[in-house]
DNA sequence: TCGCTACTTGACGTTAACGTAAGGTGCTTG
DNA sequence: CAAGCACCTTACGTTAACGTCAAGTAGCGA
């Protein structure tokens, strides 16, 4: 006996509303059957909405991920279609490196300013009664913007 | 003398258009001197930008950037709002690094289910004239989803 | 003065992925 | 029989980040 869920059973499981999960019925990503009016899911469409989720997960639009779920059960026969879904695969990755190339610089630029900033601090702690406090918020002006050489 | 820059000069510049950087003006992330109406952008709004632009390819909102933005030009004063952005930074590297985890997974997965189809295919090469062909298209339904044992 | 170009300010259109009612059906329980 | 769920469909609302007109103006060369 197959194990079968309503929409809001199902999408509780899945940790979603049950409104997205109609939602992706109206965009062709799951086709549940029927009893009376009320969507009935088996255990397939449990799985192709966890792939879903997935992919979301990954970074993937919906419709990537409805070609995505076309290739992955359609018949195998077709190992072209493979060849592109793994090639997109492998092109995320690769935004997802280079993005994190970026964040890594932007972080340990973040840091040495920090540390500056630090720095700048301690000194100031340093000597007692903070000498020039001019009244005026220091609005900066003399930061000119950051370290941008190459950004 | 300061080099300055009209809109298009400067969105051509950034690789962005025109409209873009008015946009950006109006969430308030630059604010760019006028001559009568026209805009005027100097160096230092090229170098916000610039950072704006780095924002986005990071994967931030506007909004990030924004106050990403008041923090950079910010008095150093403030450490521990620097020390908030840092977070922010990690955070976002940290998710990227799972997606990545998450990416290759499904990219080995994939990779296996092609090579399976691949052997599937010299499979059928072997024995001459195809033996099984029926006509009506293999729309699958033998393969259950692909591989979602948890998913 | 005519026409061209670059610039301006609205203001509506667009896509994605749902959220949020509004109004209706069907079953069951007190 | 009325109340209360759980479900349904339809449809408008929302956010982000601009694109795309539309209509107007300022300057400049012929």
């Amino acid at each position: 006996m197959e194990q079968l869920y309503t929409v809001t059973e199902l999408a509780e499981e899945l940790g979603v509303t049950a409104r997205a999960l109609r939602f992706y019925e109206d965009k062709g990503l799951v086709r549940p059957q029927r009893a009376g009016n009320n969507r009935v899911y088996t255990r397939r469409e449990r799985g192709r909405l966890a792939l879903v989720l997935r992919g979301k997960r990954l970074g993937f639009s919906l419709r990537e991920v409805g070609e995505w779920l076309d290739l992955y059960d359609a018949d195998p026969e077709q190992a072209e279609q493979m060849h592109r879904l793994v090639k997109k695969v492998r092109d995320r990755i690769a935004t997802l490196e280079s993005q994190r190339n970026d964040l890594e610089a932007t972080l340990q630029e973040l840091t040495e300013i920090e540390q500056a900033a630090q720095r700048h601090l301690d000194a100031k702690a340093g000597d007692r009664e903070s000498p020039c406090r001019s009244g005026t918020r220091a609005t900066a002006q003399n930061t000119p913007v950051g370290g941008l050489k190459d950004a």
